[in-house]
DNA sequence: CAGTGGTCTAGACCACAGT
DNA sequence: CTGTGGTCTAGACCACTGC
């Protein structure tokens, strides 16, 4: 492995696990030279990767900075479920179903690719609006990745809240289908099996590192998922 | 303007333009340093870029190619569902079901706001995968922004194919839901009543002009939509 | 085995923004 | 004015790969 990729992870794993939180001036250019015994190109080479990916911003004469995470977007509507229900009017309420921390098994790996035996933060929780169920969240953790997930219970914040306000995501791919419910999401969102849902299931990156898999259920007619496109050019 | 910018530039156009080929090999690293009078961390940069962008592949001792370009970005492919098709492997076939001119009602003018007493045509046709039906589509097309679809038969050409080849368009907003096939639907379809159903509404603007509104509805375990998201900086 | 890309160095000068 | 990032140089060594 190279030393500019190197540091890279070594920058984007302190910026991912929260230990340099957002707004958190990370070492100049010169410290990192001294710390890595190299020249400082190759230190640039590693930030400036930092900066395409957005992870942090840069100020001359002032310092290098991890960016701060978005308020509100098209994209975070769809990723704080609290926010949502509170948006349609309707009282909000989180509950924590499971949370386990596992090795990653094949079946893990195949949704979230961590490195063999890996661990992984495992959760299931349920979103309300009002008294109905409007959400059914699994979700995994990349602990590899966001090690302190493994210090937060998940029993009042959700875990998509959490994430967003931890971690300064740079990309997520989204894959959007109907089925009907399974007897199992049946019985926890309160509607007949195979009702027609909607499953949202998302992957989140932060620079290189796979940070989290979430499979989110929602009964069909509660939600409706709103994109905007532009063309690619 | 920096010169690796510069650099960057000179050879995206090339590559853009279409005077370097895909598959074409673009000059060594050693040659563009002699063109550009520079060294060849500057020629590196640029080259390193557009690598990352995928407009490029290297190879060790044999050089630098221009990529041959992706069949379908993840916008388009939502948007000309013979492609999609195709690209399962599956044999494409198009059917016009009905085609009338109207002047928009209340209600279609909910779903795509033209002025009152506009003409719009509605074109309802079917789009198959093998011999079984993949997609129902339901679509108003605002003639005053495109009148030449007037003189068009959708008979052959599917309309979202024909639009995508006519219509410059700037943006489009998706609404995905799911729900369970109608009568009406079912029956097109081929599947039961109330089989959970993938339902994609999509206008599109051109510019300020409102071009069409159309209401996809696929069967559900026939389609996942895929979108990639970055955060809004 | 020769030529390409991949990486790295130890400097340098400059623009710019805080102090 | 000072210190930071932004850029660039003129070399160097290595790994890989296609001839």
């Amino acid at each position: 492995m190279s030393l500019h990729k190197r540091i890279l992870q070594d920058l984007e794993g302190n910026i991912v696990s929260g230990r340099w939180p957002p707004g958190y001036r990370i070492p100049f250019e010169h410290e990192l030279t001294e710390q890595y015994q190299c020249s400082r190109m190759t230190v640039n080479k590693a930030v400036m990767q930092l900066v395409r990916s957005g992870l942090v911003q840069r100020r001359r004469k002032s310092g290098t900075y991890v960016s701060i995470p978005k308020g509100q977007s098209a994209v975070l509507e769809i990723q704080d479920i609290g926010l949502e229900v509170e948006a349609l009017g309707q009282a909000y309420r989180y509950e924590l179903l499971a949370r386990t921390e596992v090795k990653a098994t094949d079946d893990d790996r195949q949704m979230l690719p961590v490195g063999k035996g890996g661990v992984l933060l495992k959760l299931q929780c349920r979103h309300f609006s009002g008294s109905r169920p409007f959400c059914l969240e699994e979700r995994l953790i990349n602990l590899a990745a966001v090690p302190e997930a493994s210090s937060e219970s998940f029993s009042v914040v959700a875990p998509g809240h959490w994430l967003l306000k931890q971690v300064p995501w740079s990309a997520a791919e989204n894959k959007i289908r109907a089925t009907g419910a399974s007897s199992k999401a049946a019985r926890l969102l309160e509607i007949r099996e195979g009702t027609p849902c909607l499953i949202i299931e998302r992957r989140t990156w932060s620079a290189e590192n796979h940070i989290t898999h979430v499979l989110l259920t929602y009964p069909g007619d509660s939600h409706e998922l709103v994109a905007e496109f532009a063309p690619a050019r």
